[in-house]
DNA sequence: ACTCTGTTATAATAATTCTATAACAAAAGA
DNA sequence: TCTTTTGTTATAGAATTATTATAACAGAGT
């Protein structure tokens, strides 16, 4: 478990967490079932405090990313919720859209920037 | 200028009111020239601070999207740099995506999405 | 017994957000 | 010229959030 974080970001240490996280889990560095270390652990890794990473890990949860088990510690564990993935997916596009439509970048190059992106999906 | 605060939004009022005038100018609402309240008398409209309402128009400043005249306050003026917005939505959309492919949205779902929000677009 | 796990509680510090006043120079209009 | 309105800047306080620091607890593994 290799995490970076920048400390000079503006973002907040947790949301670095998350998201890399995330990340590993997208291109399947982190696969179903595998286990995070410890709150602990990882703190002393990274060296920022337990709590700091407690709190990333408790956002993975509600998020539906992680479930925590008490002998295993916080074990990936995607949630499917199709309906619910797909409102929020839209709610985040609605302002992205927006300024690329304010900015000049059309339809088409949205659409070739996703493809770049997920290349590997059908 | 009917803007809409959420006071019960965990988002910032700053970010809200960005991001309100940022759909305005997407959905052509508001246009190249156009004038935005001053400071003072959309404070007061809303209901909240003038200097919440400053570092909204500072944000929108920075990111190119108005253009503060001493004469006619913040005039909408949408600074165009392709190169710039395209790698400012490819850094959004890495992380969304990401999300997408965790959670079992399609490359194709996601251009569906797009197609839906960006209708309007060739 | 001992160690490791997540969890919880409490407290202190730092940073961010929002508000409250106040003042300034530049420009517009009377 | 006088007044008003503009953005801008400075300062300060309150509220919230982020981060750190200790400490303790119960459950589970060795």
């Amino acid at each position: 478990m290799l995490i970076e974080i920048d400390f000079n970001s503006e973002e907040a240490l947790y949301l670095q967490l998350r998201n890399q996280i995330i990340m590993r889990i997208a291109t399947m560095e982190l696969r179903e079932g595998d286990s995070l270390p410890s709150v602990r652990q990882l703190a002393e890794t990274i060296g920022i405090n337990m709590h700091t990473v407690n709190k990333a890990y408790t956002v993975l949860k509600q998020e539906g990313f992680v479930k925590v088990d008490r002998r295993r510690g916080a074990v990936i564990a995607v949630e499917l919720d199709r309906m619910k993935a797909l409102a929020e997916l839209k709610q985040e596009l609605l302002l992205v859209l927006a300024r690329c439509r304010c900015k000049g970048i059309s339809r088409q190059d949205v659409h070739a920037l996703i493809d770049e992106i997920m290349y590997l999906e059908d």
